[in-house]
DNA sequence: TTCCAGGCGTATC
DNA sequence: GATACGCATGGA
């Protein structure tokens, strides 16, 4: 499926279906996206920093000030734009109550983030809400000038981020980045463990259980067949789906997650 | 004031 | 392996 897109002076326009910018940036999977007072979406990967915006409510997206070599490059993976979102929903949607949150939040895509800023992310994450969440990672990246890497962070302790106010997750993000750059976790190699043996690597961390890797996992390292069971997911479960997942979302059940997520909590 | 938030470590059985 | 409890912080 060829990408459909054209360069409009500095900046690249971007016609794509299934795609919202309230759905997939600011629906818990990436914390650093603010929106703008012009309705507008303002983050980063890495360090490349993206303002995009929507033309008035349609299909139609304009990421500011970006070449084509860096929308190929870059913001095409980024924003999954190879994977055909449309064909998922219809496949979901054998499913009634899947049916209704793609119906929901259709326009969400899954971010293909970076692995280490999404692991440190929602090791931050646990016992926590979305808010303070941002609010940490927000006194994180402004003291570094953006997200700092694991190497960036080397000499770091409890007290030297206490000025994050991240309770007791410090102890947890300093002992996520010794065993990063102490090569006892390779981020690189996890990418392609089976999905067992990754989860189980990354909850050699202190502070990593199994939802915050599945977490990482689906946010960090693109596995869609992980699937996060953080509260609201555990109530969608019992609630919708008390003897599983429908077989529709074989092999695609971090996906079919995040509409799931995102539907329950907009019913509360 | 109490409860809760995209959970997990620890103790105990 | 299951269950109970504490944990930093801050908003509701």
């Amino acid at each position: 499926m060829a990408i459909d897109y054209k360069i409009d002076g500095n900046d690249i326009l971007l016609h794509q279906s299934d795609f919202a910018l309230d759905d997939t940036l600011d629906c818990g999977q990436a914390f650093r996206w603010e929106k703008t007072a012009d309705n507008a979406y303002h983050g980063a990967f890495l360090n490349k920093q993206l303002t995009i915006s929507c033309e008035n409510g349609t299909d139609l997206f304009r990421l500011h000030g970006v070449s084509e070599s860096e929308f190929l490059g870059v913001w095409k993976d980024y924003f999954d734009l190879d994977t055909d979102y449309g064909e998922i929903k219809r496949r979901f949607s054998e499913d009634e109550t899947l049916a209704k949150a793609c119906g929901y939040a259709g326009g969400i895509r899954i971010l293909r983030q970076d692995s280490w800023e999404s692991l440190s992310s929602f090791i931050i994450s646990q016992n926590n809400n979305i808010p303070r969440i941002k609010g940490i990672i927000g006194r994180l990246c402004e003291h570094y000038g953006g997200y700092p890497s694991a190497e960036m962070m080397r000499d770091e302790t409890i007290d030297s981020l206490g000025y994050l106010r991240s309770g007791f997750r410090a102890k947890y993000l300093v002992d996520a980045v010794s065993k990063v750059l102490g090569g006892e976790i390779d981020l690189d190699a996890v990418r392609t463990l089976p999905l067992d043996e990754a989860r189980n690597t990354l909850m050699t961390i202190k502070g990593v259980g199994p939802k915050v890797a599945d977490c990482a996992l689906l946010f960090g390292f693109y596995r869609v067949d992980a699937f996060p069971k953080d509260v609201w997911v555990k109530r969608v479960m019992s609630q919708w789906y008390p003897n599983g997942l429908p077989s529709c979302t074989k092999g695609l059940e971090g996906i079919a997650q995040q509409y799931l997520f995102h539907y329950i909590r907009s019913l509360k």
